[in-house]
DNA sequence: CTGCATCCCAAAGGATACTG
DNA sequence: CAGTATCCTTTGGGATGCAG
């Protein structure tokens, strides 16, 4: 596909206003947006989230253990979407010097408030999981026809 | 630090606990928590956040315009991921028989109901995204130093 | 033992060409 | 225009090795 120009996509501006913030008209500022999406795109991410959920259940947990907790996840992917929260300062991360080793995750305070703005999303598809599980059946059965 | 989701841990149970029935679902339900996982899997994908995005900005949009306005998309994972909304009931997909071909999306209520709750991600990251460019610079620094 | 790096293979994803 | 098919690159996962 030709992409041409990263058109500036992400709005949010419209959602915000939606919202609450009677802020000034939304003067889309492409490099916030940019930004913003980037962020998203990093975060909107199956094992960030997984272990997002079990670092807000169980608070200080060590690795893993954690791996354990997230459940179908490689040492490798651990490490890696560990590193990357940690780097994105949504995880802190504790080196024990004793031996056995021993190194402890926790959420950050922005790592928290993530799993605040995320825990919307975990409601939503409790409620509506049948829902999703209907379409999914319609959807099927509408595709065996043809 | 205006942060007033500091809360300590607000998950899925404990918001359920939370909001829900006051006595009985401490009890964790694992068929429930499967589904609901796994549904999460799903949705917490970034293609199919940012199609949410589009689509709930734009309203109705055929498929290459939805390329273009997503950005950086193939057509590949446009399609799968238009699929997979599709047969989850997030999106509507018309096809009108004229030709040229001309196939427009929509969201489903089900969709725009998600779109509301990932709705709380965008503001997450437009409120924070200069602690997190900040944790990743101090992350680099440290990280350079050993 | 814990935790992370490496190797190797499988799967996801991107670019292109082509059809209805 | 809206895909499907193809080829090729990138990424993820399992197993292993190894340092602390």
């Amino acid at each position: 596909m030709k992409n041409p120009l990263d058109q500036p996509t992400a709005t949010i501006h419209t959602m915000r206003a939606r919202l609450a913030t009677p802020d000034p008209p939304p003067a889309t500022d492409p490099k916030l947006d940019a930004l913003v999406r980037e962020i998203i795109e990093r975060v909107a991410d199956k094992w960030t989230m997984l272990v997002l959920e079990v670092l807000e259940e169980h608070g200080v947990v060590r690795f893993t253990r954690l791996g354990e907790l997230v459940g179908g996840i490689s040492q490798k992917m651990l490490t890696k979407t560990v590193r990357q929260m940690e780097s994105d300062g949504l995880v802190k991360r504790t080196i024990h010097p004793v031996i056995p080793p021993k190194v402890e995750y926790e959420l950050t305070n922005l790592g928290r408030s993530l799993g605040t703005a995320f825990c919307g999303v975990w409601i939503w598809a409790e409620e509506h999981h049948e829902e999703i599980d209907h379409a999914r059946r319609t959807f099927r059965r509408d595709s065996e026809i043809a």
